[in-house]
DNA sequence: AAGCCCGGTGGGAACGTTCCCAAAACAGAT
DNA sequence: ATCTGTTTTGGGAACGTTCCCACCGGGCTT
């Protein structure tokens, strides 16, 4: 039993008493071969418990079936791993269904970097899914070039031509803010998240829709730039307090800044939501863990990652072309508003 | 600029004007080439933009330097988000020493699982790495006799020949009763994990161990089994008070039944730690946000994926044997003890 | 001056597939 | 019977590497 070399088709066909090519065929399901061929190809195949070697399938046709998962570990991990790790489930979901491989490239560092790059490009993988791009990374300009499709998660802006999959920061935002106003707040002040970033300033841009919507006057002294941390939301939420005493509610571009403002918010002893209410961004699982717990916008990552991988399948394997695609977010009320 | 095939090894020896054997001596490092052919090796190599393909090199060289990790999905997956994370972050960081990929499988059904097992079988990676595999699972043994190097996260049991890497369950148990003996606890109960796995059954030995060495006499009226769920620890919990009302301290054999049991203490008003203290194992995120938070037995998560890795790529790289690694547990200590 | 060794070099073969195309086998029609 | 057309078949070439081995040339030994 051991020492045996793999089974090759070359194997099989002699077995068989046929040619490799019949083989080969019975092997990618084509009917032009005879019932009596193929009953005698698929026995011999059984017997010899042959699997076909993808490498060399690679080699001819040039595919590989799998494509590449790249995620920088720089940012903030911890925030961040409940996101990941739905975004990981989604894509693995989609590429399941088409029986690609996902090879997985967490990115620590420049030179993880360039490893990254020499890998992907090297021909092993057939498309590659990016994460946190920045704006100005020549990356995905790159792998287009190299004729590798790429899929972005989260677009870098406004007009951004390559594919992508992100959720409707505007809308969840102008809806996050709406739902303020309903509630009779007038003087909702924001936390914004950095405007060298689409999503920072397209949830600003929805901050400043809802009130254009309902007619009640964006007041600039009620948005503070954030950074997307907690200790960020917390400064912010401070010199908000300072400039705008009057606030009374306040919505965050992230849920890790919303934290904060509740954390600044405790310590001069406003109420939440009686004094202040506070929205956050992501429902990420602290969102759930909080005092109050945190009214939030979702987005729908696992399906984002599901997206991504499909779009990337369709151009990969049907020669579709690049497309942009927004997903819905959806409010989640507790008890913070 | 686009059009043109990818370059390949031919074109650059063409370029350089040397021959094929040449060029692959220089792109893979072999000293046995000239200065001077060297430099205009790289020459070419730098004008031409070329990049080795490396399908066609793992046909030749039948190493493909990628290996797959396969996390089954059906476990629960809330509380082992962050383990599963921990570990894959591990795992990507002693691989990228190597220049090794990371074919990364979550199983989620049957099908799935056949898929994966054909994906891995048809040689598309020279190792496996395999996380929560159950004791009667044949897929290891048949991965090694396939000639597919494997790792197993945690052992299945006492006489486990397959590689593996494990943390130390039985002293990790024994050092965590020891220090509730150690503050004077006398009537420690435990809440085991399940019997039928090597982890549960390797706690629960610590807990009988450290009573052992003190020559405290471990009551068996003390132990009640678990499913390693919160649900489970509740339940554990209570059936140990009606039990043993007079005991003073409680071992749950992990940090989600120890979230569990605080629930059920909480509800029969028995303060912790004054009346009983409580401890878990992992130390996963929830820990350290319970209330009072919990003094827990920290798994070197990261590091178990570390040494995984490096043991699969010893064996795969430099023909090493199996091995069998247990990693030392570390108890931190929190207010619930 | 002849022989030998050794660093340096390159062409052929092989890795295990798929694809192309020509040919064999068979059937039906004249 | 011969021809034509359709189905089925299989061998050659190609994919882009690495490895084996044979060869070339120059310096060293004798």
């Amino acid at each position: 039993m051991a020492g045996n070399r793999q089974p090759t088709i070359k194997t099989v066909a002699a077995r068989a008493g046929v040619g490799r090519t019949t083989v080969s065929r019975v092997v990618n399901g084509s009917d032009l071969v005879s019932a009596d061929a193929r009953a005698r190809v698929l026995a011999a195949i059984k017997e010899l418990n042959y699997v076909p070697n993808s490498v060399a399938r690679g080699l001819v046709t040039s595919r590989t079936d799998s494509v590449a998962l790249v995620i920088p570990e720089s940012e903030s991990r911890l925030g961040s791993e409940p996101y990941f790790a739905a975004l990981i489930r989604g894509v693995s979901a989609a590429l399941a269904d088409t029986r690609t491989q996902l090879q997985l490239t967490l990115v620590r560092d420049q030179s993880e970097r360039d490893q990254m790059i020499a890998s992907v490009t090297t021909r092993r993988v057939d498309g590659v899914l990016l994460v946190s791009v920045h704006a100005d990374d020549p990356l995905p300009g790159m792998l287009e070039e190299m004729g590798l499709p790429t899929v972005l998660a989260g677009r870098r802006d406004e007009r951004e031509n390559l594919s992508y999959v992100d959720s409707d920061n505007a809308g969840g935002a102008a809806a996050a803010v709406r739902h303020l106003l309903d509630r009779g707040r007038r003087r909702i002040a924001t936390i914004a998240g950095p405007l060298d970033m689409d999503v920072g300033r397209a949830r600003l841009a929805g901050w400043r829709d809802a009130h254009g919507e309902a007619g009640v006057p964006a007041d600039e002294v009620l948005v503070q730039g954030g950074d997307f941390t907690e200790e960020g939301g917390r400064r912010a939420m401070r010199s908000l307090l300072e400039r705008a005493p009057d606030l009374d509610a306040v919505f965050a571009a992230s849920d890790l800044m919303a934290v904060g403002a509740l954390a600044e918010l405790r310590r001069q002893d406003r109420q939440v939501p009686g004094d202040v209410a506070v929205v956050g961004f992501e429902d990420s699982v602290l969102a759930r863990h909080t005092h109050p717990p945190l009214t939030t916008v979702r987005q729908p990552v696992e399906e984002l990652g599901r997206t991504m991988a499909r779009i990337l399948t369709d151009i990969t394997r049907h020669g579709a072309e690049r497309q942009q695609v927004t997903l819905p977010t959806r409010l989640v009320v507790r008890e913070s508003s």
